[in-house]
DNA sequence: TCTGGGGTCCTAGGACCC
DNA sequence: TCTGGGGTCCTAGGACCC
């Protein structure tokens, strides 16, 4: 499915480099609040000010130093390194305390905007594989001459022009890319060459390896496999039979092979949003308040990205972290904020006495292939009954059907809408915008 | 250690079709 | 009615990434 990763087809001189910003929520506050700047900061993700509850989003090298990490939760964060009590001016000298900032989204994405103006100057092919993220194949435009100077200017572009940061790893393959990014941060830069990558990887832990996460690590573990060195060496065939095709790709990894190439970003595949509570929740009418929220909010996402959907789920996260996921599939793709609501709570409703900590709803099976092929037809009627599924519509064949229960007769055979009246549900600017204004 | 939000891909099992 | 095999789609969960 994915062409680049098929064997054969990686480029045999390939250069790619990966461009990786350093801390880069801190650093775009500290853009826009140069105060900032040597102090130890934290931004937060559902986090607001004064409050204890969210996780870490990034945590600056001075925060760093007081054992604060990425993903940590913003109440042990907070043992580790107090916020400052005039939290509102820094600059005033406490060295053992820090500044906390909320996550902004909208910001960091404009900043990151202008990084990737750069980045596309450098090269036709990027790969933007997060705000802060990209890889770039500069086989043509820098190749392996020089390209020590030109990575060295490219980030002194980047701090001049954007004033953010940022690490640059380059190397023949995308993951050895990614990992010599990681080697000199912050602001620094590693280039490895043809025929130096499997001795780059080989003392390296193995989780450093694109592919192992937590999980996969303890595993290795258990075989006597502890360094990227030792999976290069391990039985291929093991590994593929305990994790599977990724066994494979991480044993290659390790090795230094990797034939996938830098390929722009496509659609997206699902698009989501998800919100936690405070504290758990059983009373069911919060639970559909918030659910009813996150469906507009995704529903209007959707909407303005021009992707219509096929399968509507939600997910509901119990105490302690246990993650429930169901989800409905259409006879075709639609775009329909009133459906999606209506399907995600009736999702919701084997949960209603459940306690919940958080709550998500999502749209998949995305179609972006345009919307003169009109979608709703048939849906309209369901996706404005009340959300209790109690009323029944009447399809063309006159056989009653519960709302949210989509009706193949609404489809024809092929799953395309039966029924075209060319229009497009009409949106009216859902409020979901509010909720999204924790973020930002 | 009681965890945010937004994604991707893989796997396993069941329904259904031929 | 039973048996066999192959393929596809869907759902749910898991691991991983940033």
């Amino acid at each position: 499915m994915d062409a680049a990763r098929l064997p054969g087809t990686a480029r045999p001189e390939q250069v790619v480099a990966h461009v990786d910003m350093d801390c880069f929520y801190a650093a775009c506050e500290r853009r826009r609040e140069p105060e900032l700047v040597g102090e130890p900061l934290v931004v937060g993700m559902g986090y607001e000010g004064g409050e204890t509850h969210g996780a870490v989003a990034t945590a600056s090298y001075e925060a760093r130093e007081h054992g604060v990490e990425s993903a940590m939760a913003i109440s042990e964060a907070l043992e580790r390194l107090p916020r400052r009590a005039d939290a509102e001016t820094p600059g005033s000298d406490h060295p053992e305390t820090g500044i906390y900032r909320p996550v902004d989204m909208d910001y960091y994405e404009s900043v990151a905007e202008e990084v990737r103006a750069l980045l596309h100057e450098q090269s036709e092919t990027v790969r933007e594989v997060s705000i802060d993220e990209a890889y770039l194949d500069i086989t043509d435009t820098v190749g392996w001459d020089g390209v020590e100077r030109w990575a060295s200017e490219l980030r002194d572009s980047i701090e001049s022009e954007v004033g953010v940061v940022a690490s640059v790893g380059v190397a023949p393959t995308m993951s050895a890319a990614k990992v010599a990014s990681d080697r000199e941060k912050p602001d620094g830069q590693v280039v490895v060459r043809p025929g130096e990558v499997r001795q780059f990887f080989a003392d390296l832990p193995v989780e450093d390896v694109h592919g192992v996460g937590p999980v996969t690590a303890r595993e290795l573990a258990e075989l006597g496999i502890e360094s990227a060195g030792d999976l290069a060496d391990a039985d291929p065939e093991t590994l593929e039979g305990r994790f599977g095709e990724r066994g494979r790709e991480i044993w290659r990894y390790a090795r230094g092979e990797d034939t996938r190439t830098v390929t722009p970003r496509g659609d997206p595949k699902s698009l989501s949003r998800e919100s936690a509570f405070t504290d758990a929740v059983e009373d069911g009418e919060e639970k559909r308040r918030k659910v009813t929220t996150l469906a507009r909010a995704v529903a209007d996402r959707a909407h303005r990205k021009e992707a219509r959907y096929q399968t509507i789920g939600i997910k509901v996260v119990e105490p302690p972290f246990d993650i429930n996921t169901r989800a409905r599939s259409l006879p075709g793709p639609v775009a329909d904020a009133d459906l999606v609501e209506s399907i995600a709570l009736d999702l919701l409703g084997e949960f209603e006495d459940s306690a919940v900590r958080k709550l998500g709803v999502r749209v998949s099976n995305l179609d972006f292939s345009a919307g003169e092929q009109a979608s709703l037809g048939g849906f309209e009627a369901a996706g404005t009954t009340e959300s209790d599924g109690s009323d029944a519509v009447t399809t063309e064949s006159g056989e009653p059907e519960q709302a949210g229960q989509t009706s193949l007769t609404a489809f024809d055979e092929d799953g395309t809408p039966s029924s075209d009246d060319g229009g497009r549900p009409e949106h009216s600017e859902t409020d979901g915008q509010a909720s999204l204004g924790d973020f930002g």
